[in-house]
DNA sequence: CAGTTATAATAGTTGATATATTTTACTTCG
DNA sequence: CGAAGTAAAATATATCAACTATTATAACTG
């Protein structure tokens, strides 16, 4: 590649990768494997797993690397309880706010969705991480919008949505229209039973399968 | 120097140098002048910026410049907004889960404080964001006090209380007071006129002093 | 005076070297 | 014979200084 700003594409793909899921947590990088791969030097690597290591999903062991961020079920509780406040607080405010377009806009997310195919994960992924932020978005708060978009990535690579996958353009439409008619308190439920959804499905997975990569204790 | 991990010294420094305001808003940083200062070659000088800059702390355009980041008023505006959002959140949970200890802690905070001489201010600034920092990790989630924390690093350059400096230990005072008896309604308010305060007190000296550095359209 | 070109300044990239950590093998003691 | 501690080799990252590409500035021309 050699491109100019290569540092920025190694960083949106590897980024991707963590976030879909497609590295464990703790997984090591290797950086001359990616430099390899990417057919460019080390720097490039170093500076993408350095913002990554910045943003808090690549953890950096000085002299020793790179692994792909661990957390604790304490943290994935935090997590989730953070992101019932930041989106309630951003659904308060878009009930007032939130402009035609904006709904247009969380109506259209899921056109097209088909089903629970397993091909479809990663686009179900990511249109669900989109309506959450444009939800965000429509509160007019665009540091509110930024920190819940920083917080649905770290979560992202946790949130193994098979069964919610079935319900959830339901659940988006409700809250859409919840919001489009005025009705907060219908909102604010639709939208806790969302997240306490996706937190439940999530740990489910989790605990199902992938037991022995998490720290458990808490 | 050339120690290990200079980068993260140079990170620290810098950082702190933003935050205390001793370099103002759009100011550029002379990377090999850095460099010379702190008896290195560029790569941690690189490496520190470039943690920064995925912090919000550094703009940073590729091959021209790095600069402290400016803000605009309405940027400013939605910090303020979300630290209500996260303060609120945060004091909701302390009442209910804050220990003595962290009830010990958050009253020594200001436990030598002397007036509003020009000498303290680095040293206030810094026990303010203690305080609210303190008060966050009493909720009992660390995600939250770390988000609020990024938060009040971003904001703390802008935090100039030179006025609310006279009231704050009595502030924090009867903060601190109304969390240990339990009374939330009396903690909620006294929390927002303190965040209030500063947010006047911030605004009234940016357009006092330094209007033309700022953008001010919106 | 505007648009264009040339020059200077600056960050990004590279590959080699230095340095810290981790692993492994060996030695010694229980 | 096994376990623990130590030393040395291997592995990977951090740093360095030179090179390259881009951007900004200044001079020049129509």
């Amino acid at each position: 590649m050699s491109l100019p700003n290569s540092k920025s594409t190694i960083y949106t793909e590897i980024r991707r990768s963590i976030i879909m899921g497609h590295r464990k947590p703790g997984e090591r990088f290797n950086v001359e494997e990616l430099a390899d791969h990417y057919q460019t030097s080390i720097t490039p690597i170093r500076d993408a797993l350095q913002m990554l290591g910045q943003e808090g999903l690549v953890t950096i062991k000085p002299r020793s690397g790179y692994f792909v961020t661990r957390i604790t079920l304490k943290e994935l509780r935090d997590m989730f309880e953070l992101r019932n406040i930041l989106e309630l607080a951003a659904i308060e405010q878009a009930v007032e706010r939130i402009t035609p377009e904006q709904l247009d806009e969380l109506c259209s997310i899921h056109a097209g969705y088909t089903g629970d195919d397993e091909v479809s994960y990663d686009r179900y992924t990511e249109e669900n991480r989109r309506f959450h932020y444009l939800l965000a978005e429509a509160s007019g708060n665009q540091e509110l919008a930024q920190t819940l978009g920083r917080l649905l990535d770290r979560l992202a690579r946790f949130m193994v949505l098979r069964h919610a996958g079935k319900t959830m353009p339901e659940t988006h439409a409700h809250i859409t229209k919840a919001l489009e008619e005025g009705e907060i308190t219908s909102a604010r439920q639709a939208l806790l039973d969302d997240i306490k959804d996706t937190f439940d499905s999530s740990l489910e997975r989790i605990l199902e399968t992938e037991a022995d990569s998490w720290h458990l204790e808490i």
